[in-house]
RNA sequence: GGCCAGGUAGCUCAGUCGGUAGAGCAGAGGACUGAAAAUCCUCGUGUCGGCGGUUCGAUUCCGUCCCUGGCCA
C-alpha cells in the first residue's frame, strides 16, 4: 500500500507554513519541505524558512540538508522526500509535504525518468561549446539527433538544450524518448493535493512586506556572512531570489533600495510562475489559506480515514 | 492674478503635416522530467483633461474652462 501524503502547495508568501503547521498538529503530521531553496544550510532569512517556534511545534524534514555549494536538484529531492515519507508513514504519522517548487513535488509523487544524472564534466564541455559556437549551433545539433525536440524545446532555452544534449551524449538516446517512456505514469504515494491562493493584490502586498521584513531581519548580514565563508554569488544557491538581488547591493553594484525593489518584483514574478505550474494540475483542490482553513482541514482528515 | 510649459495605457513618455495611436517599464497568460526561487514563450483600446467651434471627419487646428509644474507679481 502506497503511503498517503498531504501536499500543501501554492505561491510564495501565500501562507503555506502556518496552514501546514496547524494541519500537522491536528493530524499528528510531520512536515516535509518542498521548497528548492530551503534545503540549503545558512540561508535562513532569504528563503523564508519556518522559524524556531514552528519547528518546535511540528517536526520538519528536508530543511538544511546541504551546504550552499553542494549539489542538489529535483532528483535528489525526490529520492530523499520519498524515503522521508516512508519513514514518517512507518512510524504511524502523516507526511505533509509543504512547498512551492512544483517540480520537486512532482519528483516525489512520480519520480523522474531514470536516465543519466546531471553530469558536471559533460555539462562543462557543452557550456564551453556554447560560448565558442553559440546557442544556435547547439540547437542545430540537438534537432539533428532528436528531431522531436523542435516541438518541445525552444531554440532560446539554453538550459533545456544543454540538458537534452547531455542526456543524448551520455546514453545515445534522445531525451524525448526517455521522457515519453516515463511520462509521470507511475506513482510512489497517494497524494491529496491542497492548493492555497488568495487575491492577487493581497498576495503581492504580502510579498512586498515580506521582502522588507527579510531585509530588516538581517538578510544583508546573512549574505555578507555567506560571502565571507567563500560562497559565490554566482553559485546555484545564491543566484536565487533575494540573494542575487541583495547580493548586488552588498557588492556595491546597486543601492540597497533599488535591490529591494527588484527583489519584490522578481518575487511577484516567481509567485505567478508557481501559480501557472499548480493551476495546470487538475488534481489540486484550491482553498484560501485562512478563510477556508476548516474546509481543507476537514478534507485532509477525511482523506486519512478513507 | 500674469506669463510659460505640460495634461495620451497602471507609470514614464513618443506620435498623429486632420483619417480615433505606440514604445519602455509595470502587469497578465502559458510552457516546464537531474540548475526549477532556474530557464523559456506569448500578450498593448486607451472618454489622447472637460465643453464648444471649424471640418465630410478633431486626440491633432481654434476658443474656453479645469488640473499640474516653473517663473513673475
Amino acid at each position: 500500500m502506497k503511503p498517503k501524503v498531504i501536499v500543501i502547495a501554492g505561491p510564495t508568501a501565500v501562507g503555506k507554513t502556518e496552514a501546514a503547521v496547524e494541519l500537522a498538529e491536528k493530524l499528528g503530521g510531520e512536515i516535509i519541505n518542498a521548497d528548492a531553496q530551503q534545503v540549503y544550510r545558512s540561508m535562513d532569512i532569504g528563503t523564508g524558512k519556518p522559524g524556531r517556534e514552528e519547528r518546535r511545534r511540528v517536526p520538519h524534514h528536508l530543511i538544511d540538508v546541504v551546504e550552499p555549494d553542494q549539489e542538489f536538484n529535483a532528483a535528489i529531492f525526490g529520492r530523499l522526500a520519498l524515503e522521508t515519507v516512508q519513514d514518517i508513514s512507518a512510524r504511524g504519522r502523516t507526511p505533509i509535504v509543504c512547498g512551492g517548487t512544483g517540480l520537486y513535488i512532482k519528483a516525489l509523487i512520480h519520480g523522474l525518468f531514470r536516465g543519466p544524472e546531471a553530469h558536471a564534466a559533460l555539462r562543462a564541455r557543452l557550456r564551453r561549446e556554447l560560448e565558442e559556437a553559440g546557442l544556435h549551433a547547439l540547437y542545430e545539433r540537438l534537432i539533428r539527433v532528436d528531431p522531436g525536440a523542435v516541438s518541445r524545446i525552444h531554440p532560446h532555452d539554453t538550459q533545456r538544450i544543454v540538458r537534452a544534449l547531455e542526456v543524448y551524449e551520455a546514453t545515445g538516446r534522445p531525451i524525448g524518448e526517455w521522457q515519453a517512456e516515463h511520462a509521470f505514469k507511475e506513482r510512489t504515494v497517494q497524494p491529496l493535493k491542497i492548493g492555497l491562493d488568495r487575491d492577487r493584490a493581497e498576495l503581492y502586498e504580502r510579498i512586498d512586506r515580506r521582502c522588507e521584513r527579510m531585509v530588516e531581519a538581517g538578510l544583508v548580514e546573512e549574505i555578507r556572512a555567506l560571502l565571507a565563508r567563500g560562497y559565490r554569488l554566482q553559485s546555484k544557491a545564491l543566484r536565487s531570489i533575494g540573494y542575487r538581488h541583495i547580493g548586488l547591493a552588498v557588492s556595491g553594484v546597486l543601492p540597497l533600495e533599488d535591490a529591494i525593489s527588484l527583489m519584490k518584483r522578481d518575487t511577484r514574478r516567481l509567485a505567478k510562475r508557481q501559480l501557472t505550474w499548480f493551476r495546470a494540475d487538475p488534481e489540486i483542490r484550491w482553498f484560501h489559506p485562512e478563510k477556508d482553513r476548516d474546509a481543507f482541514n476537514a478534507l485532509a482528515a477525511a482523506f486519512l480515514s478513507r
